[in-house]
DNA sequence: ATAACTTACTTTGTATTACAAGGTATATTA
DNA sequence: TAATATACCTTGTAATACAAAGTAAGTTAT
């Protein structure tokens, strides 16, 4: 993958992940389908990148998890991950950054050349 | 500095500056300004950060810099740094990659709840 | 004058994080 | 039954923003 998307995606998938959280519990491997899913396949989280991102959120006490058997064919639970109120508190202070963030960038990225010297 | 805002700026800081020496040349101290000015005051990069960045920049050919003394009444010269032919090609390629993956950030961001199971 | 501050550039070390690449094991489909 | 998808996990690596430190010249206030 190009090492620019990779930078781009830094802190910033924390950011998705809890924000998907925030509208249902879901396990892992479900979370990587609805990133993509509804980033219109923009986004393309591997599983080496979101365990981890998982662990993280739950060590800060932004999610938990339970194992839970849904599927009744299945023999094997999956791993659920619950938002926690702390978490919901965490979101909102990202998206504020985030927003403060992006619309600094774009102010610059959008802007059209302004030079005074010519 | 809060980490999350760190992390939200890793790799975007060389697309601004990139942006920004697209539309004139600028030496270190004054991109600084630039940045926070032309971001709103959002964006603050440190010099610590902006330098390495330019380094990098030049390495890999996207910059050039030149010694320059425009005002006669300082004895010390500026280091200018200038968009390279390549550098012009890197940031278009930059900007498709940011546009698409910030479109399927916000995608995400914007969503409302939407929960089938209720 | 001189102390304090700003301008201007540089370097070293640290923390963080996305990913590649490896692994395990069950479930489903060809 | 072989291949593929599902589901979870771990280790090591590369990249990068920043803190903190330094050097040195220019400017401003007392």
């Amino acid at each position: 993958m190009k090492q620019f998307t990779k930078q781009i995606k830094k802190g910033l998938l924390e950011l998705v992940i809890l924000k998907l959280l925030n509208d249902e519990d879901l396990y892992g491997y479900s979370l990587i389908q609805k990133v993509k899913e509804k980033s219109n396949n923009s986004l393309d989280i591997k599983d080496g990148t979101l365990y981890p991102i998982l662990y993280r959120l739950e060590d800060s006490n932004m999610i938990e998890s339970y194992w839970e058997q849904i599927d009744t064919t299945r023999s094997k639970p999956r791993k659920y991950y619950k938002i926690t109120d702390n978490g919901k508190t965490g979101l909102n202070d990202m998206l504020d950054e985030y927003l403060e963030i992006s619309k600094g960038i774009n102010l610059i990225l959008n802007s059209e050349v302004n030079n005074n010297d010519l």
